[in-house]
DNA sequence: GGGAGAAGATTAACATGTTAATGTTTTACT
DNA sequence: AGTAAAACATTAACATGTTAATCTTCTCCC
């Protein structure tokens, strides 16, 4: 068996809390969680999104992504509203108060990803990402279907391979 | 600002989602949970651990492992119990029904690994763990006390304690 | 040797992760 | 048209992450 030391799960949980240490102080004394703080982010960039794409720009289930979106309307930091077209569907964009709180943390954040990256070495730190990136490409060899830009509809996972 | 594809704490997290996914069905059908996994892993390789060296290795924190060492306990799958010597510190080993569910568990394990380590390619992965561990020793440069081996006691909290 | 304080695990309170089920709204197909 | 199925967000139930507070046990040191 593998060591510990080499486990591929385990080392990107670790350098992720190594990294994570350097924004955490930030984000509590602006009474943010790492997680509404990359709604928040997203949402800075792309103004206006569809709950979904949201989710999926940040990396967060859907489920978990109600909660924090009502915590984040209570704060007044966003809203949220459905199409008239789609009554189904479910917008998000921030509120003026949201983007004020973008503008103070990002300051902070970005002066933090220079630490970092001088720490670590610029092309260290490249090359990690490029690695990172290719990672996020992997897939279980059992869905062999198309998994481009569209979403798939829930697949049987890990059965049988429909050719 | 940089742009989302450039957070590194987000290509992190995507990267580990992107590897869970070869091992989440697994875990799902042996009834245990990510974490869970990662504890009767840790044990098995060092037999008998204290609860805070557990608590490091595994990349837990104690009041999540409390939790889980009840629930772990209440399978059977593992126990803990003071020391004599030191009525604080708390002991943990694996059942002999854990070392049973682990062997099960790591064969699946280990095959889904080398899935990864053929897409990924054998020197890619070596490269991205070195890039890992490095990045794992990172630190706040506000902290700028020993970090040794040792853990540090807690900063001068400047609160008044309860009579 | 006895009290202040540190060390260690736990509890508490809140937010999130994960999977399954639910309730609406739309789409597709006969 | 009209219904079955799909798409979406949400709720539900449980497990975990995170920080602060608590409770017990040890250590230190006068």
């Amino acid at each position: 068996m593998r060591s510990l030391d080499r486990s591929l799960t385990m080392a990107l949980l670790r350098a992720r809390e190594a990294v994570m240490a350097f924004f955490r102080p930030q984000l509590n004394e602006f009474g943010l969680t790492e997680q509404q703080w990359r709604i928040i982010r997203v949402l800075h960039e792309h103004d206006d999104l569809e709950f979904h794409e949201l989710a999926r720009l940040a990396c967060i289930l859907p489920p978990s992504l109600t909660g924090m979106l009502t915590r984040l309307e209570r704060k007044r930091l966003l809203r949220r509203r459905k199409t008239a077209a789609d009554q189904r569907r479910l917008h998000v964009s921030l509120t003026r108060e949201g983007a004020t709180r973008f503008a103070q943390m990002s300051q902070h954040m970005e002066q933090m990803y220079l630490i970092i990256e001088s720490q670590f070495g610029r092309q260290h730190l490249a090359q990690l990402f490029s690695l990172l990136l290719k990672a996020q490409n992997l897939r279980p060899a059992a869905i062999n279907r198309q998994i481009g830009t569209r979403r798939d509809s829930a697949q049987p996972s890990t059965k049988a391979p429909a050719p």
